[in-house]
DNA sequence: TTCTTCATGTAATTAGTTACATGATTGA
DNA sequence: TCAATCATGTAACTAATTACATGAAGAA
């Protein structure tokens, strides 16, 4: 397999859809939406690209409907395509990479004023409690008998525990830092450590590390 | 600024570093690695190539020091650097954003296994804890008062309690996920879901929502 | 009938990565 | 003195994003 033809993960990803029925490209940016953006962002119209390379190794095939005067395309996984997902499932996948913009401003806070930073973690808190608006409605569709893809309830009721305790992490720390950091002077350059809330953290590191 | 010209969150990452004090390349790759990496990842030749942007917007500046024969650039931040610094940190940031695979693989896991999607909750359980470990390295460090940058600590050690908090839910997260999907059967596309756990992870979604 | 939103893409650009190259330093 | 590792980059490539374009369907 040639160096440009090899899959990523969000080939991986479109696969997976695919396996659990055949879409249109719209229906798979839809659903990419709706359930995989949280773990794994990617732009529309990457989603319009990617399929194409399945096609050319041989893991989906893509049939051409009218609508109209305008085709479109619906792709549908092969048995080549299964046996590539269910490989890719059989190999150790990457941890979770985060990138936190916010969190790298607060790091940098001395260079700017305790109100800029108070500013920043109620940005993160904000966050927060949106996004876990949005999972709820989701968990309450599901448990209303709702949800699409009943069958596939076990699987992602795992990822919806975690964005669950994720969101609800990220949220109780927006609060905590912005307690520590209303205690600070009004030049950032003169804040002090917290030692007590430091010595936690590392009670709770340590927690984490023995079992 | 035209749009070639723009600065990205990396640009900013790296000013705030250069904020603190002059930097050789190399330690810069060095401070990303210790520091910064885990919220903003960026492949070392990025750090090679970032700051001749920030040099060419007048935000650095950079002096060329020989060692032997081959030359090495120190950069520091300007006046107005420090002020395109500030400015960002008055800027409302993104919020955490996370690409996770093995979350995918086990959306996906009636594709595969039940022993591959234990192997891939073993996997990320090994990652919290190892990440964990290093982190608490870290932070003993600290305590001990040998960390550079004493005076960057009342920040750091927000970031510090983020992560801590962080490597801690995805262990238990991922020991959680272990006891449901050992209960499932062989096959995973009979595996159900357990409704008790996802009524449990409504409730704790709504305590997220309602303060 | 026209305006808006849904639907279906392509083109241009870029941020970032992987691979490569080589000088300097250190320890066996 | 030679091998390994530290240090300093450049070049080639690519995965992904942003911007653009336009047809179809439904609402006012």
């Amino acid at each position: 397999m040639s160096r440009g033809e090899r899959l990523t993960t969000t080939s991986y990803a479109i696969l997976g859809l695919l396996a659990v029925r055949p879409w249109t490209t719209y229906e798979l940016t839809q659903q990419m939406d709706r359930s995989l953006r949280r773990v794994w962002p990617r732009a529309k119209s990457k989603l319009y690209e990617e399929p194409k390379k399945l096609v050319a190794l041989g893991l989906a095939g893509a049939t051409e409907e009218p609508v109209g005067r305008r085709p479109r395309t619906v792709y549908a996984i092969t048995a080549k395509g299964r046996r590539a997902l269910a490989e890719w499932l059989g190999r150790p996948g990457e941890g979770p990479v985060l990138e936190f913009e916010q969190l790298l401003q607060i790091s940098f806070a001395e260079n700017g004023t305790k109100q800029d930073a108070l500013a920043t973690l109620a940005a993160t808190r904000a966050w927060a409690v949106e996004q876990n608006e949005e999972n709820l409605a989701v968990a309450h569709a599901y448990l209303a008998g709702e949800g699409l893809f009943q069958q596939r309830v076990a699987q992602n009721s795992l990822g919806g525990r975690f964005l669950t305790d994720y969101y609800a992490m990220v949220k109780e720390w927006a609060e905590w830092a912005t307690g520590l950091v209303e205690q600070w002077p009004d030049d950032p350059r003169r804040a002090t450590v917290d030692l007590p809330s430091m010595r936690e953290t590392v009670r709770r590191a340590e927690r984490t590390a023995r079992p």
